[in-house]
DNA sequence: TACTGATTCGAACGTTCGTTAGAATCAGTA
DNA sequence: TACTGATTCTAACGAACGTTCGAATCAGTA
């Protein structure tokens, strides 16, 4: 708190006019970052049908945001399960959410491409690969979020897809 | 340290007997882990010769190293970047030598075949669907270290295989 | 027994943290 | 002008933390 009051500006006792306790505003955070990205990723699979080029909505959608936050996504990432009971609900049930959607993202391919493989470990290991990027990224030295998309998203459609084969 | 001492049954001075600093102690506990994952993973790959078999190997070491200690490694993925100047080096060294290990699998697949893509992508997503395990295993609904290093090689190998298809 | 070095401990030290009481200041209204 | 509610601040409180001091205990040796 004394270091948010420092980059703010404002005392360390003024940061409490507006938030009840640490734990409260670390909430607001949360809540207000992943009810963004879900609504983004909405909007922009609204129109589209194919699942494939879904998933890769999905990718793209994600690491852009990721990649534009860099800071927040670390600390989020980090601080993701230390919220007491109630607030841990309300955001565990978002995250919930956007898991399901790529779920059902998944689970469309399957069904269109008549393909056989564990939902679940693909979606976390999608999850996986594009959430550990806030420990490695350089935006001097890496590409950008689109590029990166691409790069994933053949990984891990190849990966899902052309099953059978060998 | 508390936590430390009254888990150990030590008292708090007594762990200070032991170990310099909290940092100091932190430092042993990474080194320690990490080296004795490498040490296994060149065991088993010692007189594996084919690339594919080797990148599985790589998996399945790794997998089965973090489901049998997952609180550690939850407590180790959280604090990878708080240790300071010198010992932090140290601990980077032999990641950076685990990681080159996996650099010069993925190379051998893609002299062997003939493939075309980034290396450091390929590693990195790779240790990303990996390590985020600690997030969501479930050892009482989620399949062993086997099953899942299994499923995460297919993935991984055809998304970097069966390139140029579609 | 007396002595020594290794081990273990209770009790504190100084610092940082989340939080709050209460006073000061400001903007708008009567 | 006097008053009110919203805003902001200084200064502290109590708890938790990493660490250390100095005393107690133990095992082995002479």
């Amino acid at each position: 708190m004394r270091d948010l009051s420092r980059a703010s500006g404002m005392s360390l006792a003024g940061l409490y006019y507006y938030f009840q306790s640490k734990e409260r505003l670390l909430f607001l955070i949360q809540k207000h970052t992943f009810t963004t990205i879900v609504q983004r990723l909405r909007e922009r699979l609204a129109g589209v049908t194919d699942p494939e080029q879904q998933i890769r909505i999905f990718i793209l959608n994600h690491l852009e945001y990721f990649l534009a936050n860099p800071a927040s996504m670390k600390v989020l990432s980090h601080e993701a399960d230390v919220l007491k009971n109630g607030f841990g609900s309300e955001i565990a049930a978002i995250k919930r959410q956007y898991y399901r959607i790529c779920v059902g993202l998944l689970d469309d391919l399957k069904r269109e491409q008549g393909l056989e493989f564990s939902t679940r470990i693909a979606v976390l290991s999608l999850f996986g690969m594009m959430n550990w990027i806030y420990t490695w990224h350089n935006p001097r030295v890496d590409a950008d979020a689109g590029q990166i998309a691409q790069e994933m998203g053949d990984i891990f459609l190849r990966g899902v897809m052309n099953r059978g084969r060998r």
